[in-house]
Order: C-alpha cells, then sequence, then structure tokens
DNA sequence: TCCTGCCGTGTAATCGTTTCCATGAAGGGA
DNA sequence: TCCCTTCATGGAAACGATTACACGGCAGGA
C-alpha cells in the first residue's frame, strides 16, 4: 500500500508537508494543499494508523472489558460506550471476560499491549495482580458498573437503593409481605450493594427479613431457576420472589412456569435489571431498570477526562422501578 | 513506560537478543533467556504492539461491521466471532453500522487505517465506493450473513430455503391457509432470499399466495407492527402471521397483545430468526433458528484462511424450525 | 539599499520493534 | 596445530508516520 512518501513524490513535495496537509495544519499554500489532496486521490492512500501511534503515543482506541455482551445489559452498555466513544473520534475494542479473572486478564494484557488510550473495565470479583498494577502504574482506568474494594479507581455505576426500596413499598402496598431474594454473588459489588438494599427496605417497610428467603446465585439463568425452586419448595412457600438480576428472573420465570403457577396469583416475580422483553411476557415483568446506556456514555465522558489528566468524580446514577403486572394489579402500569 | 532498550540494558544483552527471548527464538542460551526474563519482570515491561505491528505488517486484529449489536442475533454473531479471534489470537473490533452506509464507510475506512488484518462485513443494502474500493485492492474481506450482488467476495451466511419450506408444510398440516409474511427489505440479500423461500414453499404447498399478505417491513419492530396492524385490518385478515426477523416479529406479537387476540387461537405467529426469550413468551414462539455462533465462528476461520492467502468458499449452513406452540398444537413441541 | 521578520518548505531525528548480516568464540576433525 | 562449522550475540537498517529545526525568499520599515 502506497505511503506518505509516495504521495510527497507524487505531489512533488515533502513527506512534510503532506503531513502537514493530512493533520489540517494552517501553515501550507493552497497549492501545496491542492496537489497533496490530488495525490492522495490519485493513489488512494491511506493514512497508517499504526504509525502514527507509533509516534503520536496515542492510539484513538478505548478497551472496555465486559461480563458477556450476550446479556441485554452488557449489550447496552457496549453499544452506548461505542456510540459515545466514535462521536469523541475514538474506536473501541470489546473483550468477554465471562466473569473469569484470568480472561479479564487476558484482556486487560492484551490492550494494555495494543496502547489503548483508556481502559473501561466490568471487573470480576478477584482484585488481580494484573489489575493491581496497573492501577498502581497511573492507567487511565475507570470501572463500570462495579467497584473493587480498597482500589483508587474513578467509578460510575448505579446506585438501585432508592428503586428497591419503592419495589419493597409496591410488593408491601399489594398485600405482599413474605418477599424472597435471589442475590447476587457476594463477592461482585453490585451483589452485596443490591443486598444490602433488599435487606434496607425490608427493614424500612416493617417486614421480617427470613434467613430461608435469601440465597445467592451467580447472575446465571441456571442459579436463579434452582434457587427459586427451593424457595417454591419450602414449607412455607413466598409470596414473592425478587430475583437479583435478569438471568436469574429469566430462570425463576421458567421454574414457575415449569411447576405451572400462575404468576402473580399464585407467586410474583420481580427482576433487579430490566430487559426490552420483560414487556412482552405475559404478564410483563416488574423490573428496576438501570440506566445502562447513559451509564456507558458517562462513562466514556469520565475516561477521556481522566486521559486529558483533568481529575474526575465517580458517577452514580439511579436505577428506576418499573412497575408492570407480574406481582399484582395497581392500576397503574408502566412500559 | 519502559521499552525493549531498557530491558536490554538491565539483563546486560542487545535488544535483538530481548527480541529474540520475547518471540521465543530458538537460538538464544538458557543463561540469556534467564537474563531478560529477570529484566522483563522487573521492570514491569510490556511489549508494544503497535511498534511490533509497524515492523511486521500484523497487527493480529479484525474488524466486525454488524447492524446493531443490540439484535440478540448479532449479539450472539460478535460473541462467537470474539471467541473464535481469541482462541487464534486474534482481537476484535467491533462497528455498529446501524444499517446506515455512511456509519458502514466510516468503520470500514477507520479499521483499514488501522490496518487490521480481515474485515468481517455484514454489508448494508447500498455498494459504497469505499467498499468496491476495497474490492478491487484484494483486501482481507469475508462478508458474513449477507451478500451483495456483482461483488467478487466470499461470503459465510444461512440458507432458510429449507426450514421455511418446513414451516409452510407445519402450519398447512395444522390447516392453516392464510398465512401472511412480513418481509425484509427488498435491498438485503436476507430479505430478498427470506421472501423467495416463502413463496417458493406456498407454491410448494400449493397455497395461494395473495397480494395482500406480503408487505415489506425494515427489519426494525415499529415497521412489524404496523404491517401486522394492517394485516389484521384486512376483510379477510391471515390465520398466520410470519415475521421475516425477530424485531418484526416483537412488533407483530405487540401488535396482536394490543388488540386483545389470543395467539394462536384468533391468528398464529412464527418468525424467521429466533432468539432466546421466544421461548418464554406465552405461547412460546415458533421460529426458524439460524445457528448464529456457528456462522461467526465459520467466518473467522474463512477470514484467517484468507489472511493466509489460502484459497476460500463460500460456506453456507442450514437454518433450522424450531416448533413451539405459537401456531397451534401438534404434539411434538421444542425447547 | 539593507535589515528584520514571517512564512512556506524540506531535512532528518525519532517512536519501539524485528530481523538481516557480521562477528567472534568454541568445538571437532584431520 | 589449523581450518571449518555451528552457534550465540550485537550492530544497524528498516517499518511509516510526526515534528523540531533550519533555510531561503519575500515584504515592509528604516
Amino acid at each position: 500500500m502506497a505511503g506518505i512518501k509516495e504521495v510527497a513524490a507524487h505531489a512533488g513535495v515533502s513527506v512534510a508537508t503532506v503531513s502537514r496537509v493530512l493533520n489540517g495544519s494552517p501553515r501550507v499554500s493552497e497549492d501545496a494543499r491542492a496537489k497533496v489532496r490530488a495525490a492522495v486521490e490519485a493513489l488512494r492512500y491511506r493514512p497508517n494508523a499504526v504509525a502514527r501511534s507509533l509516534r503520536t503515543e496515542a492510539t484513538h482506541t478505548l478497551g472496555l472489558v465486559i461480563g458477556d455482551i450476550l446479556n441485554p445489559f452488557f449489550a447496552e452498555l457496549a453499544r452506548a460506550v461505542e456510540d459515545e466513544a466514535r462521536e469523541a473520534g475514538y474506536t473501541v475494542v470489546i473483550g468477554n471476560a465471562d466473569e473469569r479473572p484470568e480472561r479479564q486478564d487476558h484482556y486487560v494484557r492484551t490492550l494494555l499491549e495494543q496502547r489503548v488510550d483508556g481502559l473501561l473495565i466490568c471487573p470480576t470479583a478477584e482484585v488481580t495482580p494484573l489489575v493491581r498494577d496497573c492501577v498502581a502504574a497511573g492507567g487511565p482506568l475507570v470501572f463500570l458498573d462495579r467497584t473493587l474494594p480498597g482500589l483508587q479507581v474513578p467509578s460510575v455505576r448505579v446506585d438501585g437503593t432508592g428503586a428497591v426500596r419503592e419495589l419493597i413499598q409496591h410488593l408491601h402496598g399489594l398485600g405482599h409481605r413474605r418477599i424472597a431474594f435471589i442475590s447476587g454473588p457476594d463477592l461482585l459489588s453490585t451483589g452485596r450493594e443490591r443486598t444490602r438494599a433488599y435487606v434496607h427496605a425490608m427493614r424500612a417497610a416493617g417486614l421480617e427479613i427470613r434467613e430461608e428467603y435469601v440465597e445467592a446465585g451467580d447472575f446465571q439463568a441456571a442459579s436463579g431457576q434452582a434457587i427459586a425452586a427451593r424457595f417454591l419448595d419450602l414449607p412455607e412457600p413466598p409470596e414473592v420472589i425478587f430475583a437479583g438480576d435478569n438471568l436469574m428472573a429469566l430462570g425463576a420465570l421458567d421454574e414457575i412456569r415449569a411447576r405451572g403457577m400462575r404468576i402473580p396469583g399464585d407467586v410474583a416475580l420481580a427482576s433487579f435489571d430490566d430487559v426490552a422483553w420483560f414487556v412482552h411476557v405475559d404478564p410483563p415483568i416488574t423490573a428496576i431498570a438501570q440506566p445502562a446506556g447513559e451509564l456507558g456514555r458517562r462513562a466514556v465522558r469520565t475516561l477521556l477526562e481522566r486521559v486529558a489528566g483533568r481529575p474526575v468524580k465517580p458517577v452514580v446514577l439511579p436505577a428506576r422501578l418499573m412497575i408492570r403486572r407480574s406481582c399484582g394489579e395497581t392500576g397503574r402500569t408502566q412500559r
């Protein structure tokens, strides 16, 4: 492929002038500019971003390490990150860590070697040495969705406390008392926070928290199904099953359906983390919606601030309760 | 950040030796190898992939331009591409073209400038000059899911003809005669093929194809809803609505629900393109499943063959009919 | 007319690797 | 002892861009 040298020769100027035209420097005559433009066109020249990056020490690339792009929450997050980054002139490289620390490390390592300008990570539970080093080295890092204890890294995340309180009040108002919670892994900050929010909200509503009504899953569908089964097998099964994320809600839904039980007649269902198709099941599922798109956009903006060397503040966005029909009728229903 | 020079100095060897150790060349003494390893560790050296790529003319990066990562079909595709690429030692940069030719061009241009080793594109309808040039220049390009007429580019895609024939037979066997089809845009190869398959299958089953029962949407939910509405408003509405992709099926589902109609009692629903949640709606939706994962993996393998300069054959994978309950009961039901 | 300053342009160093080629040491056979 | 091979190693030239610096020409003021 033609390089800047060929363009220079074709245009009858030096490589410096070609470079200046390409980068829009003002110190170039109209004449030279036109000749270079013509040569670029004629040779179908495409600047080599690799060489440029080597020289300028900037790749205009961001890394994004998420759990799994198949999870609609992460898909929306990734989409928003991509959009915001593109608008700022950046490309995004996505890595699916699958909640596996070694795979997270694989991506972090690769992305660092590729010299991405900044890194967005939804960290897995473990603080790996690599991530610790990266933080210590002051790499432009921002945690997304989750945080990691003891590390001084700016984070952009969602706070569902208020929404969970609203949900419990809503359930309480509907006459439900026995509300079970399929929590997330205790090792994940999101898992811990959601459990805390549930406990506080139950207390605030004056409801009893029974030990057998709280069990931790792994944010995957199978665990949601298994835990829902145990809840329903209890001598006194709960009136409501509240799942800690959309996949576990899906598992619970399957289990309830498999038993031929009616929602919300026999048992009510609610989910932390809303997904598009919750609206389309029968009955539509009441859920706490996380502003995934906004989260992604804010994360990119925060990261770019950090890349520019400006100080950044952590961002916390509120989640929102979407009342539908899976917990009983109230009259007011939302899409 | 420390470079290979510092490592060489620290280890007391030359940069050439360091490079050889890093690349696993056999012509290095154990002694030197150990010293270099120690220096790499001590300095926390990370090879600069940008410099390496400049020198070796290979980035070990693939580009993937898709419609929209939020569409579960593309999400699965992207996930599979990523997995297969990672196993082969490649990173993937994804671009969401949103069916907009100018945005597709933006990504193609950017990825070419980044000097990706290969490019996977789900092309939009238009053949843009950029893509044409790229093909002419013999860039390592593979079309994914869709093809573009008149361009000699290897493609990896799905053939739904057999599955559509099965579906129509299934519907016919259930007693349905009036089967309407929400087709995709005629400009997309997938849209054209699905319509052709529908027409052929109807003829083969000896069913009449009524003009008012075939209307083209744009593969988005809103168009599916609008077209379903028109079908249902017909003096003689169809017994079955067959949607050309998952989003239009979703739109049709909404419209049917909004009218308070029962599925499959009042109208049956089927979809080309299966998604995970079709199983979880009530009733589960009969759909034609595309092997998105396999498609992505084969695409990467094909592309890498092409990158290696070996000749490749186009790949065509068959779709599979998943009979569920949205078209009526048959006894046999699949997940 | 001469000096000063500005402006457009070119030369060459540089970024961090890989890799070709030369070199010198060591080992083995005659 | 001498020569030839083998092998580990180092020096230095690329890769394709950006950019500091220098230089020559021209305009305007003295």
